[in-house]
DNA sequence: TTGAAAGCGATACCAC
DNA sequence: GTGGTATCGCTTTCAA
């Protein structure tokens, strides 16, 4: 079994080409100082064959700045947020950038835990995606501690969190509950039901009040009690449908169309809906948000209010790159995407 | 506007704390050495007092190693990614290690820079998520990275890759696809068609070889112009089944039952076959593999093979975490389960 | 227990 | 252009 080896230096192959780790470093790292051709030609070849790997944490300390980002988020598992991630992964790439990641699992105190870890590394920018819940003793702290990095010449982009005081990632949830709700009346729905997660998340709310805004402007009013509040999850959209369809039965009153505040929820309340022997489409329409993978796949096909997430993420490290002293915004728009799940009625 | 302020030291804690820095090290992260009682919750509270946070980059280059678990996957959009990823994030913040990701989008150029970027952060594990094609040129060279890597001290714990000098966390594909074959029979099938990513993929091979396996055990053949060898991804589900639909057209034999070779492949095949006027479950029986997410609220609910990946995940950072010599072997079984999409027929 | 000082692996300033 | 060397922030011998 071979021994433990180690790491080739800078220092090694410095000497072993015979210049100064100075010349050796710029030959390689490369730096504004020039270095002879033919010299930068045998320093990188023998860096080559000594399978010379420079260390970043090394590069990082001297430098002080680390090429990364680091990127905070509620649940990787949730096709949304990895969509996202793919998104920062991939402009990252562009970047020249490296990812750390983290997934708060929607704990305040793992939350504030995850910046500490992430302040320590000193990283580029920090992204921060998930609506976190406002409410929380936790947020100010949470954003106090964004701040101190901000100053300490951080950058730092939110995803989808309301007016802040760092970059902005905005995407229209308003404007697209609202065009969501025309739609859906424009298909003959009439009775409004909604699904929807904590509404402490800003995410939510605004979700809600666009469609209720919508449907507004269609001459419909959408009652408190239309709306159910669970866990913004596949589960709670589960959860929640039957709770909505129980309260319909209690009160023998109609209910025609739902709409559940994001995909996954979306998912959850069909197969409520199905459980409650109905059937999706021809007796209950459904509606959900984000157009997530697989809306065109479940059966009756989700209808959805595209948000642009991979895109979007990309956006998220290109913004992240900005050198401005002024926090910038970048509006994401949404669109209506009509499916099976809410013929004409 | 602040002006851009500076972060804070272990040299200035010490300072104001009136010790060394070599006792504020010792007080603040801790060493063999220990500190006086009172000099410790000195240092602490002025460290609290100032801010300070570790410098990680530092640390790492002084202690030699990052306490860093790098992750490269094909793809975390897809949910068997960003399932596995989950649970290793989770094992990740229980073992109090950083996660570093990267997706090679299947390019095996990328994947080859990614493993150079990992190796130059030092990290205390590489893990290897997503069944590379070892027909690939790249593929030595990436075994031999990954060796000299392992060579250097660093951990290799690779997901699902066949037999490997590394650790590995083997999924059992070909026993899950063997009973997988035996239920589908069981429930009627005769005719069978399978939709699969490329052979050259271990994963696909061994899911094939199983289900082929487990057919000859009922007295069934599978024949090769049976399977249809798509791209491992949801679009190639659904041209796959379109491919296979067509095939059994022009040859005017029966088709009752098929197998994808991931769930993500047969929500694409659900859709084809929908595409195509027939319906999943009621003329065609339909499974997947991997038990991801939404397989019970697509309708009908998705048959396949669960594999615990967010526990695997875990799993994988355990493993990471071990010292022995000898690369382990950690099998992970595979249960069928049975929904709607394969009735009784 | 504590401190002085020598690294860790790189970068960058300052001479030459 | 090139080399010498201080420096980055922290850990860890080695003495005291």
């Amino acid at each position: 079994m071979a021994a433990q080896q180690h790491q080739v230096t800078l220092t090694e192959v410095a000497r072993a080409a015979g210049v100064s780790t100075a010349t050796a470093s710029r030959a390689i790292n490369g730096s504004s100082r020039r270095v002879s051709e033919d010299i930068a030609v045998r320093v990188k070849r023998i860096a080559e064959e000594l399978g010379y790997l420079p260390n970043l944490s090394a590069q990082t300390v001297a430098k002080g700045a680390s090429p990364t980002v680091a990127v905070l988020l509620s649940d990787i598992a949730d096709p949304y947020f990895s969509a996202i991630a793919a998104g920062i992964m991939a402009g990252a790439s562009e970047a020249a950038l490296m990812v750390t990641m983290a997934a708060s699992e929607r704990s305040p105190a793992r939350e504030l835990q995850i910046l500490r870890t992430f302040r320590s590394q000193r990283p580029q920018a920090i992204i921060v995606a998930g609506s976190r819940d406002e409410e929380n003793t936790h947020a100010q702290e949470f954003t106090g501690q964004l701040r101190t990095y901000a100053e300490t010449g951080g950058r730092v982009v939110v995803i989808s969190q309301g007016p802040s005081p760092f970059d902005l990632v905005d995407i229209q949830n308003h404007d697209g509950a609202r065009k969501l709700a025309h739609a859906l009346v424009d298909r003959g729905g009439r009775h409004f039901g909604v699904v929807s997660g904590r509404v402490t998340l800003q995410t939510n709310a605004d979700r809600i009040d666009g469609f209720r805004t919508g449907l507004a402007e269609r001459g419909l009013t959408l009652t408190d009690d239309a709306i159910v509040e669970t866990e913004f999850t596949r589960d709670g959209g589960y959860v929640g449908m039957h709770e909505l369809l129980h309260r319909h039965k209690d009160l023998g009153a109609p209910l025609d169309t739902v709409f559940a505040t994001s995909d996954m929820m979306a998912f959850g309340a069909a197969t409520a809906i199905r459980d409650h022997g109905h059937s999706v489409g021809a007796d209950i329409s459904l509606a959900g948000f984000d157009n997530v993978g697989l809306t065109e796949d479940v059966n009756p096909a989700m209808t959805s209010v595209n948000v642009p997430l991979h895109e979007l993420g990309r956006s998220a490290v290109r913004m992240a790159l900005g050198s401005g002293r002024e926090p910038v915004r970048l509006p994401i728009s949404t669109q209506v995407v009509l499916r099976a799940s809410t013929p004409q009625r």
